[in-house]
DNA sequence: CGGCTATGCTACCCGCGGTTCGCATCACGA
DNA sequence: TCGTGATGCGAACCGCGGGTAGCATAGCCG
């Protein structure tokens, strides 16, 4: 029983940490969002926090540890994703479809944002980036293998799925540097948008006839 | 005669000057776009030109100055792009397609590039930003009307002129990032394929039926 | 109660890098 | 030939900010 109570008491002990590392890295991954990486100090991020300095360095290694944290957490989240997707039994498009309706929404926290900034080229000088930009190759591959496959099953038009997968990357990761919190639209209401324009296009009379409206 | 001696050599002067000027702009974007603007000091550049570093001083204000530079000749490429653009006579997704082609080929010079890094939140804390960023912002909404006068002369689809301009915005600015001078596809071809998904969709069925392959 | 570990802070160090000062050099006009 | 302004450099300055040493406190177990 002394045994349970120790080690009852060791993880609250363990919980309280980990609630602390969390709070460090929003209040971070904030900063970095807003001001950039190289122009947030380590001084802004203990001050935001009400605590010193020394203390942020008791729960990680040096600033870069910082933001590959933060980063971390949104390369975890992608891959969570990513197995519910691949484990769904839809067409290819469908696929597609459900990964990046919930892609724009991680894009859009701080967490992605930091993940999207931080794997930029040259914005990290260690290795971490190269893990960080490995897991999001890792999510590149996959994607061009959905489409590839929702091309072989009929649900995409034939066309370069290395070229597909960075469009639909490229439009969905500049959410993280327009959306805008208080604007009128919700991630999921311009991913629906912007699906829509991928699947049908733009283009009137090379896409469908606006639901039949000119046929009659 | 004195005289016109004096203006051609104040002349050569002012070429030789400017191309100085241009060289260091070169030299720094690439640094920049490689390394960052935060991991390459001044140093760095001077020693990549075999000069010192109070020479560079001579041609520009400090160091964000330099970045500023370098983007401000992106963003009056652009500019001379767009304007182009609006005088020609076509249909509103023809202008499109005429602008973002050679946006594409833009935004993989390092003056391009250097604007898209530079432009993003937090890159830099001066006011030189909100002139690249006002930039921007007007070609943004340039694009904005653009697509609408589309809607108009029935060329584009209906749909929100606003989220087709960040979705095209967004697919082509992410060349930036992944573009490969050695790769195997230029930014032309590369344009051409983004357009072409924009155009017709890229859901079988519900674009074109893949020229008539299928209607046999 | 006394010692030990976890936790936290004050005060400091110190190197990096942007910026500048003062001196060489040199083309060129008088 | 000498003065002068443009051009360029070596060397130093110095402030910012990441990182740390060493001390205070407090819960906790023997």
């Amino acid at each position: 029983m002394t045994e349970n109570t120790a080690t009852a008491a060791d993880q609250a002990k363990q919980d309280d940490r980990e609630a602390k590392r969390l709070s460090i890295l929003k209040a971070a991954a904030a900063f970095f969002n807003s001001r950039g990486f190289h122009n947030t100090s380590m001084a802004d991020v203990a001050n935001a926090l009400g605590v010193s300095k020394p203390f942020l360095y008791y729960y990680l290694k040096d600033k870069e540890d910082l933001i590959f944290q933060c980063s971390r957490i949104a390369t975890q989240e992608l891959h969570e994703l990513l197995d519910e997707v691949r484990s769904a039994e839809v067409t290819g498009w469908e696929r597609l479809e459900m990964l990046f309706r919930r892609y724009a929404r991680v894009m859009t926290t701080d967490f992605g944002i930091c993940l999207i900034r931080s794997t930029a080229p040259g914005s990290l000088r260690t290795d971490s980036r190269e893990q960080l930009w490995t897991g999001r190759r890792r999510l590149n591959r996959e994607v061009e293998k959905i489409v590839a496959e929702g091309i072989a099953d009929g649900s995409i038009r034939s066309c370069d799925p290395r070229m597909l997968s960075f469009a639909m990357f490229g439009a969905f990761n500049w959410l993280s540097y327009w959306y805008d919190e208080n604007g009128r639209k919700s991630p999921e209401t311009i991913a629906e948008d912007f699906l829509d324009m991928f699947a049908r296009g733009v283009v009137r009379g090379k896409g469908d006839e606006d639901a039949g409206s000119r046929l009659v």
